[in-house]
DNA sequence: TCTGAATCCTAGCACTGCTAGACAATCTAG
DNA sequence: CTAGATTGTCTAGCAGTGCTAGGATTCAGA
C-alpha cells in the first residue's frame, strides 16, 4: 500500500526533524535547553507527538549521540586515510578526535559524557558503536607490543580527558598543540 | 561577645550540616536527586535555609567538590610518600587517583565533570586546586622530556578519561589492571 | 518585660518531564 | 457517498524542580 509508505515516511521525516532540532537546540543553547516544550515548539508540534517518536527525553539524546557516533567514524576514516605512515595516522585521528568535540560540543556530550543507556561493551552493543572503536584500535595497533586492546582504550581515554577537561575549562586554555604532540610521542614509543 | 561566636559556630555547623547531607545524597543517589527539598528535609530544615548559606544548588555541589579536592590532594601525598621510586611513585598515584574515582564517584563527579564555576587555570585559582596538580606534576616531571606542564596535563587527562568512561561503563568492565599498566608503561618512557 | 533584630517557614511563581482524555482528520467498508 | 473505525494531534493537568517574597517566630540586649 502506498498510503502506509507515504505516511511512514512522512513519519521518518518528522523524527530526523525532531533529532536535528534537539541537535541544533542542543549546540546553541546546551542539552539544559533542550526541554519538551522548546523542542516541541521548534518543531512545531505539540510535547505529545515527541513521545510518539522516542521514549523520552534521554532517548532523543541517545539518538543523537549513535548519527555523532557515525559522523565520527567517518572523521577516522578521513583522517586514517589521509596519512602515510603510522605515526601520521596516529596523529591525524588524535587531531580529528579532538576537533570533533571541540567543535560539537554537545553532540560529544551525548555520546560520551552523559549518562546514557547505550551499551557500549556488550554484545548488543550498536555495529557503529564497535565501527568507531575499530578505528581508532587500527591507529594504535601498530604500537601496540603485546595487549591491543587495552592500549587503545587507554588512547581513547587520553583522548577524552583532554577533550572534556579542555571544555570544562579545567586545563590551560593554550597549549592544544602541545598536549597533542605529548600524547602522539607518548604513544608511538619515544622515537 | 561570646554569644556572637557561638551563633556563628552553630552556623559554621549547619553548613558542615548541608554539605555532608548533599554529598551523602549525592552518593548514594545521584546529584539528580540532590534537589532542595530532599535536602531540606535531610538536614530538617526548609529550602530557604540551603539559601542562607549557598547561593544556589550549584554552589554546594562546589563546596563539595572543593572538600574533594582537599581529600584527593592528601591521598596523593599519601600515595606518592609510599613509593620508593619514580616509577613507583607514577603507579601509586595513578591507582590511587582510579580508586578514589571508583569509590567517591558523586565528589568525583563535582570536582571534575560537572559544570562549575571553580576557576582551574585562573589566578584567582583555590590553592587547594593548584595543590592537587602539583601533587600529579611531582610524579609525572621525573619522566619528562621537555615540557612537564603539558606532560602532567596529559598523564592527569589520560587518568579522567579511564575513571569518567569506565564509570560510564563505556569500557570493558574487566581489565583495570591492564589499562593502569599500560598507562604508566607509555609514560615512564617504554622501559 | 519590652523592643528591635535575627531567624525561619509558609506559600507561591515559573519552570520541568510526562500523560490522560477530548477532539479532529483520515482511511476502510458497505 | 456515507458510517464506523482508526490515526493523529492537542489541551489540560499532575507531580516534581529551583528559587524567593513576606509574614511569623524566636532571640538578644536594655
Amino acid at each position: 500500500m502506498p498510503t502506509q509508505t507515504r505516511r511512514e515516511r512522512a513519519r521518518e521525516e518528522r523524527r530526523t526533524l525532531i533529532l536535528r532540532a534537539a541537535r541544533d537546540l542542543a549546540e546553541s543553547e546546551g542539552w539544559d535547553a533542550v526541554t519538551t516544550r522548546r523542542l516541541a515548539e521548534a518543531v512545531d508540534y505539540s510535547q505529545p507527538v515527541l513521545y510518539g517518536h522516542f521514549k523520552n527525553m534521554d532517548a532523543i539524546a541517545d539518538a543523537v549521540a549513535l548519527e555523532g557516533i557515525a559522523e565520527l567514524t567517518e572523521v577516522f576514516r578521513a583522517a586514517r586515510s589521509s596519512a602515510t605512515d603510522d605515526t601520521a595516522g596516529l596523529r591525524a585521528l588524535a587531531q580529528a578526535y579532538l576537533e570533533y568535540a571541540d567543535q560539537h560540543p554537545a553532540v560529544y556530550e551525548a555520546m560520551f559524557v552523559r549518562r546514557t543507556d547505550l551499551q557500549f561493551g556488550r554484545s548488543e552493543t550498536p555495529a557503529s558503536l564497535t565501527d568507531a572503536f575499530n578505528e581508532i584500535r587500527a591507529v594504535v595497533e601498530p604500537f601496540a607490543t603485546d595487549d591491543p586492546e587495552s592500549l587503545t582504550e587507554v588512547f581513547w581515554s587520553a583522548l577524552h580527558g583532554i577533550a572534556t577537561l579542555t571544555h570544562g575549562r579545567r586545563l590551560r586554555s593554550t597549549h592544544h598543540q602541545a598536549r597533542l604532540e605529548t600524547l602522539v610521542s607518548r604513544f608511538i614509543g619515544n622515537k
